[in-house]
Formats: C-alpha cells, structure tokens, sequence
DNA sequence: CGCAGGGATGTAATCGATTCCATGAACGAA
DNA sequence: TTCGTTCATGGAATCGATTACATCCCTGCG
C-alpha cells in the first residue's frame, strides 16, 4: 500500500508538502498542490489512519459500549449514534456487553487501547473499579440510556416516570388492581428507577407492590419467561404484568402463552420500551416509546462537546405511552376513569 | 497516560526489555520480569494499541459491514461474528450500510484507513469499483449471506433452494395456488436467488409466476408495504405474499392490516429469514431459518485462516422451514396432499 | 540598493511501540 | 588460560504520518 513517501516521490515534492496538501495547509503552491493531488490520484494512495493516529494523538473514533445488541432499543440506538457521529466526522466502534459485566469491562479496556477518543456507556452495573477509573482519568465519557450514580459523568437519558404514571392510571382505569412488575437488575439505574416509578404510581392509587409482585430479571427474554412463570404459579397471580424492557416482555409471552393463556383476557401485558414489532404481536403491546433516536443524537453531540473542549451537556427527555391491546380494550375517551381516588392523590 | 518509556524508567530498564516481557520472549531474566510487571502494574500500564500497529502493520481487528442494522437477521449474524472474532483474539467494527451503495462504500474505505486485518462484507450491490479493487487488492476479505459473482471472495452463505421448495409444498398443500414475492434488490445475490427458487419450485407444481406477482422491494420495510398494497390492488390479488426478508414481511401485515384484513384468513404471509418475534406476530408467520449463527462463525473462521496464510474455505449450510399459523391450518401430519403432480415432477 | 517580511518548501524530530544488531558477562570445553 | 557459545540487555532504526524550524526566494518600501 502506497504510503506519503511514494505520494512525495511521485511528485517530486517533500512529504511534508504531501501532508500540506492533504490538511489543506494555506501555504503551498497552486502548482505543488496540482502535482500531489495527481500523484495521489494515480497510486491511489489513502493516508494512513494508523499511523495519524500515533502522531495526532487523536483517533476521530468513539467508543460506544451497549448493553445487547440484540435488543432492538440498543440497536436502533446505535444507529443514531452512528449517524450523528459520522455527521461530525467521527466513526463509532460498537461493543457488545450482552448484559455481563465482564464482557463489558473487556470492551472498554479494548477501546481504551485503541486510544479512541471518546466513550459513550450503557453501563450493565453499578460500575467496575475500570469504569469508574475510567470516568476520573479523564476519558470523555457520557452515559446514555443507564448511568453510575455519584460519578461526574454527563447522563443523556429518557425520564419514564411520568409514561409510568400514565400508564399505572391506563390499567386502573381498566379495572386492574393486581399489578405486578418484572424488573431489571437492580444494579442498573433503568432497572431500579422503573420499579420505583412504578411503586410511586401504584401508591397514588393506593395499590400495594408486594414483594411477591416484584420479579427479579436481567433484561433478557428468558428471565422475563421464567418470572412470569412463578407469577402464574403464585396462589393469587397479578392481573398484569409490566415488564421492564421488550425483551422480558417477550418472554413474558412466551410463558403465557406456553400455559394456553391469552392476552389480555387471562392476563395483561405492558413493556418499557416500544419496538416496531409490538405492532404486530398478538396482541399489539402497550408500552412506553423512549425518543431514542433523539436520545442516542444527544448524546453523540455531548460526547463530541467534550472531546473539543466545549462543556457538555447531560440531557433528560420525557418517554411516553403508547396504548395498543395488550392491558384490555382502550380506556373510552373520557378519561375521568382513570383518575385516582382523591385521599390517596393529596398524600402523594 | 503512561507509555513504555516510563516503565522502562520505573523498572530500571530499557524499553526493549519492557516490549519483550510484554511479548513473553525467552531471553528475559526473572528479575527483570518482575520489576518490569511491578512497574506495569504500578503505572497501570496499557500497551498502545495504535503504536504497536504502525510498527507491527497488523491490528487484529476484522471489519463487518453489514447490510442493516435494524433488522435483527444482521444483528444476530453480528454477535455471533463478534463472538467468534474474540475467541479468536480480533476485535471486530461494524459498519452499517442501510442498504445503500453509498454508505457501504464509505465504511469500506474508513475500514481500510484503519488498516483492519480483514473484511467481512454482505453486499448491498453488485459491486462497487471500490470493493472490485479492495477483492482485488490482496485485502482478506470473504463474503457472507450476500456476495458478488464473479469475485474470487470465499463466500459463507445459506441455500434456502430446498427450503423454499418446502415452502411451496406447503402452500400447494394447504389449497394456495396464486403466490405472490416481494423480492429483494436484484443486484444483491439473495435477492435473486430467491426469487428464482421460488419460480423454480412453482413450476414443479405447474404454477406460473406472473410478473405482477414479483414486487420489487429493497429488503426494508417500507418496500414490503408499498408492494403488498399494489398486491392487493391487483384485480385478481394472489393468496400468499411470500417475502424475501423478515423487515419486508413485517411491512406485508402492515399493509393487510391497514386494509383491516386478516392473515391467513383473507391472505397468507411467509418470510424468509426466521427471527424470535414472529413467534409472537399475530399470527405466528411461517419462515424460512437460517442457520445465523453457525454462518457468523464460518465466516470469521474463513476470514481467520485467509489473514493467517491459511486456505480458506467457502461454507454453504442449509436452511430449513419452519412451520407456523400465517399460511393457513398447518398441513395434515400425512404429508402426500402436498405432492407435486406427477407429471410436472418428471420435468423437473 | 539594501533589507525586512512573508510565502513556499525541505529537513528532521516526534508519537509509542517492535526488533535487528552489538555488547558484555558467564560458562564450558579444549 | 583462552576461545567459542549462549543468554540478557541496551542502542538505535523503523513504521507513516504531522509539524517546528530553517532556508531560500521574491516583493515592496525606505
């Protein structure tokens, strides 16, 4: 492969003057200029990232370490990420940590060897000692989707409380009073942030959350199976069950399913997360749409703050709910029903 | 960050001491070991994976540029490509074409900037001048799923000939007789191909395959329902979509839906490429499953040998049907009424 | 006419590793 | 004792770029 040398020989300029021309430095002149750029046209000649890289000090490359790829809300995260990324002239590196802290550790050490410039973290714990190092050695770094609470990282996140809210007085309306919750690892903020919304939202109502009713998941599809299961087995099981992310949701059916139970009839189905195939499953599910595309532009645009020395910004959008089949026919338009009862409300 | 000449420094030893310890070679003296790991771990120490590179011109680093992130086909083929890569000491990047010639192009050369040791490509053309040159030029590449004739490229992919007959079988069986493709992109070799197994398996049966039964789609989404609308637009509609990828059959049922019709009751829908959700689809839609996983492997496996000086080696596996509700009653466990008529299976 | 200033260009240092080659020490054989 | 090996080690070249600094030439002004 052609390197600036040959360019430089084949010009019959310096190299010094090949890079001139290629960093579109002012002073070289218009017949120099004419000669390289022939030259690198003929030996079709690609600098060297590599070894720009070394010299620069800067790879122009993020680092973006996800939770699961195959969970569609990651991937259509990283896609946004991507896009905006290469909008402002940087490439992404996706790592995959399929939920185990470990392997997460192992991408970002390997990020951190490839000296890219910046990272942006779906954390699956509560941090590693290397995380934590990470974020004080003064790697820019963003969280996005999860953070690591106490660390001075920027956080670009959606707020699901207020969805959570509205979709706690959804199923009240529909007359649903046992509501049960599979949750994430209460490692992760996703995990224990849902749960907690969705306590918050029940005592409004004055519902419980017994402990029975709260399952403990890992944001994979199996774990959503096996917790609904022991829901169906408990002696008075939840009329519904909120699943904390589509993948569990998916289980979640499954597990129905697999019992010759229907939904909503014999039970209800609600997910954090919205993902096309919701649409078409049977039935549609109900859930709450994070603005992830929005989400992942935010944080590339923190992330790249950072890196140039501006100051970046942490970033809170709002999810909402979307009401498909799954919980029971749709509420009727009024929606007087769905209010709280007045005593519970006024101690909230 | 703490280079190799501050090691040296802090273990008391030149920097070519520190390099071979960190590549075990033999001729280093325990003592010497250990105070360079001493200082190592005192300095928290990581190689510079860039440096290294530009020295040693490889960086163990296999690119993938794959045709869609979004669709979860690719997506499962990414894990287990990236799976595999790391049992095997690489690293892997991923670009994401979208399906565009344009972007695929621009991954491809951004990969080779970065001097990756090899490329993993599934083509969303028939070949850019760009990836002529890259084949031609001595980069190890193979192709996986998709790849470009002509090019000698290892190519890692499924046979879907048998499955798709299997197919057709099946619908013979259950009373279908008018079948319609949505087909993919005629430049992409999956696209073809498919298609043509299908007319091949239709004219077993004595079926024809009209050119207003071909629909050409892009393997996106939003193709599959422009074409199942004009499918259904057509004064004698056919009975069964047949779509080449699952992103275009999800668009089919959004498309029946949107009519408010019924599958398979006013229509049937098949797919190929099998993924977890059509499981749960209303209803569960018949597929054509690839062995993703598998396929992934091989394909880095190939690539692996090529970089290392290796023969390496096409793979095709089998892809098999998989029954399920969207076709129509699955077909009686006798499987005779979904013989080919005799005389047709003579001509084949 | 002489000199200051600025534009174009080249030389060489540098980034952080790997690795060839030279050197010196230790040791066994003659 | 002396010589030849072998082992441990360090010095320095090298990979392919960028960039500080030096040089040279030209132009314009006093």
């Amino acid at each position: 492969m052609a390197s600036i040398k040959d360019v430089a020989a084949e010009a019959g300029v310096s190299v010094a003057t090949v890079s001139r021309v290629l960093n579109d430095h002012p002073s070289v002149s218009a017949d120099a200029r004419a000669r390289v750029l022939a030259a690198v046209e003929a030996l079709g000649y690609r600098p060297n990232a590599v070894a720009r890289s070394l010299r620069t000090d800067q790879t122009r490359t993020l680092g973006l370490v996800i939770s699961d790829v195959l969970n569609p809300y990651f991937t259509t995260l990283a896609r946004s990420v991507e896009e905006e990324a290469r909008a402002l002239g940087y490439s992404v590196i996706i790592g995959n940590a399929d939920e185990q802290p470990d392997l997460q550790d192992h991408h970002v050490r390997s990020l951190l060897d490839r000296r890219i410039d910046g990272l942006l973290v779906s954390p699956t714990d509560g941090g590693s000692p290397l995380m934590l190092d990470t974020a004080r050695g003064g790697t820019p770094m963003v969280f996005v989707d999860r953070w690591i609470p106490g660390v001075d990282v920027p956080v670009v996140r959606a707020d699901g409380r207020a969805a959570v809210r509205d979709l706690v007085a959804h199923l009240y309306g529909l007359g649903h009073r046992r509501l049960a919750i599979v949750a994430g690892p209460a490692a992760t903020t996703t995990g224990s942030e849902r749960v907690e919304a969705f306590r918050e939202a029940l005592a409004e109502y004055g519902l419980p959350l017994p402990d029975a009713y709260i399952g403990q998941g890992d944001f994979q599809a199996e774990s959503g199976r096996r917790v609904t299961d022991t829901f169906l087995d408990l002696a008075e099981p939840p009329e519904v069950v909120f699943a904390a992310d589509n993948l569990m949701a998916l289980g979640a059916l499954d597990a129905v399913r697999a019992r010759g139970m229907r939904v909503p009839g014999d039970i209800a189905l609600a997910a954090f997360d919205d993902i096309p195939w919701f649409v078409h499953t049977d039935p549609p599910v109900t859930a709450i749409a994070q603005p992830t595309g929005e989400l992942g532009r935010a944080a590339v645009r923190a992330l790249v703050d950072m890196i140039e020395g501006r100051p970046p910004q942490s970033v809170t959008l709002a999810a909402r709910l979307v009401v498909r089949r799954s919980c029971g026919e749709p509420a009727a338009p009024t929606a007087t029903s769905a209010q709280p009862p007045v005593t519970n409300r006024s101690t909230s």
